[in-house]
DNA sequence: TTGTACGCGTTATCAT
DNA sequence: ATGATAACGCGTACAA
């Protein structure tokens, strides 16, 4: 086992030539049954493995699969988002689960500028790429020559469109959080959000918190929509910021769970008590949740299945060798635990 | 940027060799300063990128970390652990830190059997592999002709001091984190953990708190010995099996905290409160511990560094050329939280 | 500085 | 119908 078994050597081996060893492994016909069986039994003997290195060099393709991760704030290390985010490691599961199944190898990386995950593109040959999270405009940009299947996630803006996406129902999640706070008899209630822009998974989700609000009569208030980091520092942040109001609300939503974890630690460490004091709902249904008592009330987005979803996806468009601009939308899913409470 | 730049277009494009060009690449000395700058200004001009694949092929080396995920329960999925585990994210952000800085990618998979880990190794011709977690000794002897790199982490094992190895002062943090309970007041002291056996993590944490128990004055109650499954649900299990036993007692040092947060959930589940009621150590020191309210009292392991210093260590046996079995050893540290009580 | 063989599969072309 | 030969993909390194 200590030298390297090539094709010629199992060639040698079985007195055949490497192009029918090629023929076996790659299930091409032209070869009579009982050659097939010998080199099958030579590959075994010899112990030999096929070099997707080399494979790679002649045929082009090398399965393997980018995952990117975005970084959002400044100073962000890509690490430190897979570190301190859930949400990113239920994903990349949910892509390895269904890569390893289909023979790819994912490669994991964080990247600057759409010219660096060009070069890492070309560097190392890959198949296809998966964006996490939400990457600037001028990474497309830099991004939209590129020829490769790109699968993006959670991107409302225009330029996404051109992209094969994985998305989830972000309008209907705003919309059945706050609609189940409003059905408990909550009217006051604020939206705890990252900066909701104009497009994107804040501003749907924001669009659906409306919705609810409207359907049930209630002004929006714009004192009690409160924006900051999606994290769990932000989630304190406004948790405390929402403590100092005038405005007297009775319950939030909160567009992520790692948020609303910020918001119920501020307010227990100041007294307050979910949801005895304040009702909370969260977004994303991360694993935490079910380890906190109480258990968030939140809305499901199956983060795993999503991640399952973008590795088919990419798979499907590197095998058929199209290009895809579909959209794949995930439902959500209310999922009622003990963090709100009825009026 | 339609078609691929290889080298011989360089050279054609700046009017010399191939050769000069990998010279100048490769910081190789014979290359006068201005064919240099021409060459420097060809790649610029013609967005040359240099190709692992085909590098890989011709010396060998890859620049490709495998990131292993152990599988220790039947029908554990490895990316289920990833998802499950926080450890493992946490892990595999330090890991990917030092990768990217060092110019190596690394490759994440789960692996089911030596051969299967072989297989990969062989395929990718990964430089070096980062054995997360414990792996069954069968997978060692499948492995131990393997000429490659491979650092291994938290392994006591005899075969283990073969290997380059990443640990923290397990036994260490069993004492400290029993001693803490133990100046706090408490004496009837129940440990959480998975298997014991002979060897290993678990063996030495609870070394650890036989000796601070010992040192003590406190006899060894082995029906407060709990093993279990070291996950959320395993916690949840030993909180529930604490809360029937007859012997009374009044903490529990948990050798990992996602093992803490189920036993606390199952003890609010029926009414405890965590300090009031029982107090509450755990090990690893994972993100969520903030989270929580009480945060939990734990040793902290410093996963992200522990990440970090495994991808150093298998980096510098890449590019020393030198397997080393040198062991480090990092600390631990007690982190006083709100989880455990005076009596 | 350069020409070129080499690393390892793949596949088109050619031979039996 | 089967299977062998050889060129190719892209850098690297040694001899010239």
């Amino acid at each position: 086992m200590n030298v390297k078994v090539t094709m010629r050597d199992v060639a040698r081996y079985a007195g055949v030539s490497v192009a029918t060893i090629s023929n076996v492994l790659n299930n091409v016909s032209k070869v009579s049954d009982d050659t097939r069986e010998r080199i099958l039994k030579a590959i075994e003997e010899t112990g030999y493995k096929l070099d997707y290195t080399a494979r790679c060099l002649s045929m082009g393709k090398s399965n393997l699969i980018g995952v990117m991760f975005p970084i959002t704030e400044k100073g962000d290390e890509p690490s430190i988002l897979l570190r301190n985010n859930p949400f990113y490691s239920e994903f990349t599961s949910g892509i390895e689960y269904v890569a390893r199944k289909e023979e790819y190898d994912i490669l994991l990386t964080g990247i600057e500028s759409g010219q660096e995950c060009r070069d890492w593109i070309a560097r190392r040959n890959l198949d296809g790429i998966i964006l996490l999270g939400i990457h600037p405009e001028s990474f497309f940009n830099e991004m939209k020559d590129v020829k490769l299947p790109i699968v993006l996630t959670d991107a409302y803006e225009e330029y996404s469109t051109k992209f094969h996406r994985i998305m989830v129902d972000d309008e209907m999640g705003g919309y059945m959080a706050t609609k189940n706070l409003i059905d408990s008899g909550h009217r006051n209630i604020a939206i705890a959000t990252g900066r909701i822009g104009t497009n994107g998974v804040n501003f749907k989700r924001f669009e659906g918190y409306k919705r609810a609000l409207d359907e049930a009569g209630i002004p929006l208030n714009t004192k009690i929509i409160i924006e900051e980091h999606v994290n769990f520092d932000g989630g304190y942040r406004i948790g405390n910021i929402l403590l100092e109001l005038d405005e007297k609300i009775t319950a939030v939503f909160a567009v992520a769970d790692i948020v609303a974890f910020g918001i119920i630690k501020a307010f227990k460490s100041r007294g307050k008590l979910v949801p005895d004091d304040y009702s909370v709902v969260g977004f994303d249904d991360i694993k935490i949740c079910e380890y906190l008592t109480p258990e968030l009330t939140t809305i499901r987005q199956d983060i795993f299945r999503k991640g399952m979803a973008s590795a088919k996806a990419i798979i499907d468009d590197i095998e058929s060798g199209v290009v895809t601009h579909e959209t794949i939308m995930l439902p959500v899913e209310l999922i009622s635990r003990g963090s709100v409470r009825k009026l």
